[in-house]
DNA sequence: TTTATTTGACCCTC
DNA sequence: GAGGGTCAAATAAA
């Protein structure tokens, strides 16, 4: 795995648990695989699982907001599963034609987990699926483009929050991250999250000599909390398998702890 | 009335 | 032929 794949999939499992901490609380992420990519010429949607386990006192049967509304279109008794598996689809897939589905498995092991399998990737746009309580001459977003592989996007990130994952962003490079690489991943980071939020979009592009060892799937993320929200998607998009552990690190949009050791 | 869910049937792949 | 995935009519909920 690369310095950037390391990078996303921290951040991935990172909004995750910032979005269940403050908004599903409590809820663990237990753990994370993609699958490996079709073979070249193989023309199959991006695939990748996650397990997520619900506390007992949560709604089983719907505990899974990952910030995209989905619809349910079927469900299936599967050999051998104790428990029935739903299947789900974007509710803009007719409107905008996004194709993006997934599949809810419950563990038979443990019922708290939930399998998730995500196929395919969003094309309907973000912002409509993004909470928006405040009126939206008060929401506020910001953008990050990072060496032109990935973007990051906060919606409504007050001041606090932003140093907050500027923190986050500076634990997460400190280890061993090379000096040129964490000036280049760092500078831009800081120069956004490290200062009050303004209105308008603020847009970096930084160094763009790795894009080609940069490689995630068709992936998007996204993460929030009430009003406050944060994303982020890679810019290419091609598909990469891998396997990584996600058990090292806490993060809350205003206390960040991350144990990046394991990681680099 | 509209939208979402349920569920049996059908289709596709292995 | 078996099993997984999707369709679509029926039903429920808002």
């Amino acid at each position: 795995m690369s310095y950037y794949e390391k990078i996303i999939a921290t951040f991935e499992n990172t909004l995750a648990i910032l979005n269940y901490n403050n908004t599903i609380s409590p809820l663990l992420r237990v753990g994370e695989s993609s699958k490996h990519p079709p073979p070249p010429g193989r023309k199959t949607l991006a695939r990748w699982t996650k397990q997520i386990r619900v506390s007992p006192g949560m709604g089983v049967e719907a505990p899974l907001d990952d910030g995209f509304s989905w619809r349910k279109y079927g469900q299936k008794d599967i050999l051998g599963a104790k428990f029935p598996r739903g299947y789900y689809r974007c509710s803009h897939r007719n409107v905008q034609g996004c194709l993006a589905t997934k599949q809810v498995q419950r563990s038979d092991e443990d019922p708290s987990i939930f399998e998730i399998t995500y196929r395919g990737n969003h094309t309907c746009t973000l912002a409509s699926n993004l909470p928006s309580p405040l009126h939206p001459r008060e929401s506020r977003e910001q953008l990050v483009n990072l060496r032109e592989g990935l973007k990051l996007l906060t919606h409504n990130l007050d001041a606090s929050d932003q140093t907050s994952f500027a923190s986050f962003l500076t634990s997460t490079s400190t280890s061993t991250i090379k000096a040129e690489e964490k000036q280049d991943f760092l500078s831009p980071a800081l120069q956004t999250f490290g200062s009050p939020a303004t209105s308008g979009t603020t847009h970096f592009s930084v160094s763009p000599t790795s894009v080609n060892d940069f490689g995630f799937g068709d992936h998007q993320y996204l993460a929030t909390s009430g009003s406050h929200a944060v994303s982020a998607s890679p810019v290419n998009s091609p598909t990469v398998g891998s396997d990584f552990p996600f058990d090292n690190f806490q993060f809350d949009a205003h206390n960040l702890t991350f144990d990046d050791s394991k990681f680099f």
